[in-house]
DNA sequence: TGTACATCAGTGAACGCGCGTTCACTGATGTAC
DNA sequence: TGTACATCAGTGAACGCGCGTTCACTGATGTAC
């Protein structure tokens, strides 16, 4: 089973030059597909031109890529990826008993990442690509930036340590069910109640980097990166998590 | 000055047949190419299409819009003015003194609209046209819905019936000064805090509808119109909002 | 180790398509006297 | 009221462009014996 030469390496390892230049070549594309997307936004992601750059005839791509939206969703796939290793990054970096540090890294995170890659933000928050239906495997990857949010709350709750302020918000029965039956696996501990805020709190953040990308703050927020840090601070409370550390 | 025949007519009124004409076509371009926008999306609205459609040759539409852009802007001033003006119609069917139901009536409004036109919702809050710049004179168009929050939030807080809940929310100085200027004309009996809680609010009415629209809530709500009541309840919360009716 | 065959990357040409915009024009409508 | 001239709506052809995808092919790489 080592990897001694001659014999058979492992199967997960490419073993011919032709599978080693396949895969290169794959990732190269993607890379140049990127690349358009990122100066030229989604629209502008053209098949013949990610081939032109690579000195490749167009129809060659698809030996990699069964058409454009398959391209497309690859770009997808990572975009969340990238959105989701960024904010569990920022979680990691902190001391797990300082949730709302943990919360702000988050969510400074997703922020500095967006505002970094606009146009591959924009491929999945912002308006879905006409006629692309994105396959169910974006999913998991969409999810781990919702997960890391969760995973603070579901240790605040754990801890005891999650006091939502008191709206009075009366939740509809349906509601309620739902909020109890999303996260029965992943974060037991927290309330129905704390669900719903939660995934109001993750609607917020973004709600806020869109509409700061998107332009529709422009004339009302000046100071971003302070209208963003009350944002945060404001959905941690709603939330329930508390400002300072406190020992669990 | 009355409109006697014969008599020259008020400037503001079409004179000539061809005035009539032109501005019957005029509007007839613009109802062909939202019907393309509202069924294929922005990127989906050809000017040779909408030109076939009318029966008349592409070159002919130059006669009435200077280009692809100036008709996509046509379409961007009308459908904010629908959000803005559904909004209001919802706004005014309450009694001035019911504050969370004027407040809840604009946001079932902007949905109710968004779910309604959903391309149309995309092409004023989703990714921005590639290309496109907005000119100024959307920016009037885009506030109305804005304006009418803002008048509920002006009419609570001129009684005194705004009591936002205590979140300790330290208001950088920025954000405050920002907040302070920016409604002092439009809605003076609001303090900062409360500005900054309304265009969280704001953010997160959009945020909402655009995750509902956009495909995130997918296999997270089910039942969107509760969430969305739940969330229009927290939001009213979070500004201060009385839930009953009080006798000013 | 050497040979015969199978795999598969990349080519080149083609299909069929659609687009925004310009420009010189003709003929109908409107205006001034 | 009638005529001469000016305006302008709509035509038709053209410019110059780009796209995704299919398909029969050639030649290099890899595999089995």
């Amino acid at each position: 089973m080592t990897q001694a030469t001659g014999h058979k390496r492992s199967e997960s390892l490419p073993r011919t030059a032709r599978a080693r230049a396949r895969d290169e070549l794959t990732r190269e594309i993607k890379e140049e597909a990127r690349r358009q997307v990122a100066s030229h936004g989604a629209a502008g992601l053209s098949l013949r031109s990610v081939a032109r750059e690579l000195g490749m005839v167009p129809s060659g791509l698809y030996r990699y890529y069964a058409s454009r939206d398959d391209l497309l969703t690859a770009l997808i796939v990572d975009a969340y990826d990238a959105i989701g290793a960024a904010g569990e990054a920022g979680d990691a970096a902190r001391a797990r008993g300082d949730l709302f540090g943990r919360w702000r890294a988050i969510f400074d995170a997703v922020r500095r990442w967006a505002t970094a890659h606009p146009h591959e933000y924009a491929l999945v928050y912002g308006t879905p690509v006409p006629g692309y239906r994105a396959p169910e495997v974006t999913v998991a990857h969409a999810s781990r930036i919702t997960l890391a949010l969760a995973s603070v709350l579901q240790d605040g709750a754990a801890s005891g340590l999650l006091s939502p302020p008191d709206l009075e918000a009366t939740l509809s029965p349906t509601v309620r069910d739902e909020a109890a039956r999303l996260l029965r696996e992943i974060a037991p501990a927290i309330e129905p109640e704390a669900v719903f805020r939660g995934i109001s709190a993750w609607t917020l953040l973004f709600g806020t980097v869109s509409f700061e990308l998107f332009g529709h703050l422009d004339g009302v927020v000046v100071d971003r990166a302070a209208f963003f840090e009350a944002t945060t601070v404001l959905s941690a409370r709603l939330v329930g998590l508390p400002l300072e550390e406190q020992d669990a």
